[in-house]
DNA sequence: TTGCTCCTCACGTCACGTGAGGTGGC
DNA sequence: TTGCTCCTCACGTCACGTGAGGTGGC
């Protein structure tokens, strides 16, 4: 009965008669036809406005197929979506049905933009090594910038960036590479670039990622591993792929120090459907 | 932007600093945690007061199983519904195509109450005979309702109705029911039919559907196949399976009249899913 | 006189997006 | 002085659902 009312209002439904004097709306059975199309289009997806234009005009049968051809990829990515989410939810209870517990992880997807950094690539033989030299690597990449002109992003940046190139966890020989984001036009990198290309350190573009795994640590480094691993849990469960190295940034806290207990870390994936 | 004030409004996620000269909000990366578990929860189709509360208490693992199962419901009902509404539209594509032009047909699903009746079975000789036998039974329908002092249900109500009882459609021999909706409670009409129980008419409660197909035509009795044939198709292409016999309720016009060129006739088909 | 059904506003929904109009630091 | 970024209202979104307060016919 509202609802007629506001198809009354809208245009699309009047009443085949309005009493004068009581405002009472009566229909006629003649405009079940009109009305069964109404409710046909809307079960098809349109809006009331778009109905309202379909009914008001003759529609070609080719204009009726090209607008239930949108309609169709619309219906399409809305079933996608709708399966995306009950797949983040049945993984979510999965894991609390194995474990006993919620995870204290939350993992989401972003979209990140390409960002100019500098950066020097290594193999590290093994990971206990890892936090002191990643430590000095950054201090040379400071120091090196400071030589070039080349300024890091300030603070709401992460102040330490480790990109890790190695395909599957390992213990030994981590092909890590150190990065720091800079402000800089292209065109002033590439002069700098050129003055010192026989150096360790390079100057390149990052590039972005349209889908992004991200997962935030908070606590000691030696714990970050839960986070790795919970982080390829979902992409597996969610039907992902990694399209590309893991992105460890460093966003607050004595980043520099390994043996501080309280860093905020983020963990970046980037990944692909399927 | 506009979200982080819109969750600072909801109490969601507070700056971690409001400067009071300028009341410009600052936000701390510790908060980061805090939001990716807002955009997780969000993503898993929470709305923001569901997360509000799931942010504001320690929730126990049990809790939060007992909340992800009836998300993993109301999923699992998300994605039918969009496949559905895909299902409709591509069958509607898939017409478009064939025919080259657009069915005048528009087919809906409805819910339809049980109804008091009475009525008589007949088997046809031949669909040609269909008219006026049913006209013929329609008027003893309403002498004998008139003698056992049943109200046969006003004109807004259909006032002429017929079943089907034929699984398939064929030209001879057809089942067919001749209906007429009273408005009586049971008891009055079970003790008229009590009087007269070896009378070919009956008195009985029609089912009601939770699921109905209708489908409504306007112009001549002949042409009325075109719509049966067309939601025969709709049934079948929406994966839907017929659940009881067909009905035609004449909704308006002379519907006693056979030759009358413009009918309005709604034919009702039960379905269930699969 | 009492219910009953209809009526007309007006407001709420959900999670923001979008101006309008204003202000502090470069 | 001019942009720039932030701010605070206030309104719009989409298709109704839900009172509040009122009226005509039984």
């Amino acid at each position: 009965v509202a609802t007629l009312r506001y198809y009354d209002q809208m245009g699309l439904l009047k009443p085949a008669h309005v009493d004068p004097f009581t405002d009472y709306r009566y229909y006629s059975a003649e405009q079940l036809p009109r009305l069964n199309r109404i409710l046909a289009l809307k079960d098809l997806g349109f809006s009331l406005e778009q109905i309202a234009q379909l009914l008001k005009r003759t529609i070609m049968p080719d204009e009726m197929r090209g607008m239930l051809l949108l309609r169709q990829a619309d219906a399409e990515r809305e079933v996608k979506e709708a399966q995306t989410r009950l797949a983040r939810v049945s993984a979510r209870l999965h894991e609390i049905e194995q474990e006993g517990v919620a995870s204290p992880y939350d993992i989401v997807i972003k979209q990140v933009a390409p960002q100019w950094v500098i950066s020097t690539r290594q193999i590290v033989g093994h990971i206990d090594e890892m936090g002191t030299l990643c430590w000095q690597l950054h201090r040379e990449l400071r120091d090196w910038a400071n030589r070039q002109q080349l300024k890091p992003l300030p603070e709401p940046a992460p102040q330490l960036v480790n990109l890790y190139h190695s395909t599957e966890y390992r213990e030994t020989d981590v092909d890590v590479e150190a990065v720091l984001f800079v402000s800089q036009t292209g065109k002033r990198i590439e002069a700098a670039s050129a003055g010192k290309n026989a150096h360790p350190f390079e100057i390149r573009e990052l590039e972005g990622a349209p889908m992004m795994a991200s997962g935030i640590h908070q606590g000691a480094m030696a714990d970050v591993l839960a986070l790795v691993k919970a982080m390829l849990i979902w992409i597996d469960q969610n039907s992902y792929a990694i399209a590309g190295p893991v992105r460890e940034l460093h966003l607050a806290g004595r980043a520099a120090s390994a043996e501080a207990d309280q860093h905020l870390v983020e963990l970046q994936i980037p990944i692909v459907n399927l």
